[in-house]
DNA sequence: AAGTGGTCTAGACCACTCA
DNA sequence: GAGTGGTCTAGACCACTTA
């Protein structure tokens, strides 16, 4: 008798569960469609839910799967791939079919991993600038951009404090500089309460955490750290010149 | 009195836990140092396991804790910094501080995907080269290069069919290939089981999927999936000319 | 009000590491 | 063999969306 590899490594339950579940969406879902509720599912595989939904929680982080709290299981579409490595793309200015929006601004010591990139002592404000970011009217990342006020000289007159209008003219002024380049960092974290909130997604939801130094004038002229949502992006780098990746 | 909201969001116990333990790691423990258990640890802070694992698991996901079964969870050391932008840390020959270490080869067709940004038809065979990417003599990244047979014409005299021998060959053929370019793009996923071995990891826990393009005599010369530790790696990119991102 | 996913509990057993 | 983290169960209640 073959011996047909039974149990020589006891594969765990949810792993086989994401195995027929990732067969099941290629071959019988479409994209949008609603999967059947979590307590159906379970009782349908014979686990308990706790198991299934672990397997759910990482189709969900393959982008595979949606799940809206009071509303179901949705069938994701693919991730959208999002350009993050050319300077028009984060230099603010840069305006396309996709393109940044200014939220807010304020006048505050950054956390000191930034204060360390700008080279400033720590506890010194700097303008800090919140954008989010949108792709096919979707928000797909949320942005902090950190501007010591050494840099935006020509900011006195502005009336406004705060707010997107402060915003505003923070990144016009900072327009004014000629960049030399650019350095990029990417990590994964989880989204913090706010850039949850920017983002529709609930806190501690796996994020993909973009660090970007810009340089002008022989110095660091700004820093940005954008959170991407992980489920439904990609994030693109490439020589402009060249053809895209497929989005 | 004033009214200190108090329960107006009711926060989950993980999220709350998670707030307290990563004070508790920046304030009270050195890199290395081993934490009370997970029962121990629950008991303590008089949750089930199952909440305080939900926190230990979103603390290892942004690279604070590492937890190893039989042995403990261990307070990690901050995130390698590895660069993955510039060409000379992924084409073929490059070799630094660290590098690629050539470990397997097959020749069979890719998935389908990658054939879609190879310009292959469905089902015709590549070569497969299989590699791991070590720093601090850690492995950091497991890799799969794709190299179409017509990219690598001086390759049948090569007695090795498989192995490391064969890979070697084959990524010194790819060589003498002048490039022109290059296209990446980064999205999170979840290790399969043989990248999983490969980077001393369970299988299904998070790596970012680093998917290269390598341009040259006007094709795609090969493409590169790499999966790099998602609780251990920072992916740098960026202008070699400028100052490093710390690392 | 009904139905969904999100959180939480108190157990159990298993796979692994190491002395 | 003792101790660790990994998996799994069968419940319960909560927050949220939608009708």
């Amino acid at each position: 008798m073959g011996t047909t590899q039974l149990d020589t490594v006891p594969e765990p339950k949810y792993w086989h569960l994401k195995t027929v579940l990732t067969d099941a969406l290629d071959s019988e879902f479409a994209v949008g469609e609603i999967l059947p509720n979590e307590r159906e599912l379970a009782a349908r595989f014979g686990v308990a839910r706790a198991t299934l939904r672990q397997a759910l929680e990482q189709l969900e982080l393959e982008g595979r799967l949606q799940r809206r709290r009071g509303v179901g299981t949705t069938v994701a579409p693919p991730r959208v791939g999002v350009a993050v490595g050319d300077t028009e793309h984060s230099w603010p200015g840069g305006s396309g079919p996709d393109s940044w929006l200014a939220v807010d601004c304020a006048t505050e010591a950054p956390p000191v991993a930034v204060a360390r990139l700008l080279d400033l002592g720590e506890g010194e404000p700097v303008h800090t600038v919140r954008r989010t970011r949108c792709t096919h009217s979707q928000p797909v990342a949320a942005e902090l951009l950190y501007v010591p006020q050494g840099n935006v000289p020509g900011l006195a007159a502005v009336d406004a404090p705060t707010g997107a209008a402060r915003a505003r003219a923070v990144l016009r002024e900072l327009q004014r500089l000629e960049l030399d380049g650019h350095d990029q960092a990417v990590e994964l974290g989880s989204a913090r309460a706010e850039d949850a909130k920017q983002l529709d997604r609930l806190p501690g939801s796996p994020v993909l955490v973009v660090t970007t130094r810009y340089f002008a004038e022989g110095r660091t002229a700004a820093v940005s750290v954008a959170t991407y949502r992980a489920d439904t992006c990609r994030l693109t780098f490439g020589d402009p010149s060249l053809p895209l990746l497929a989005s």
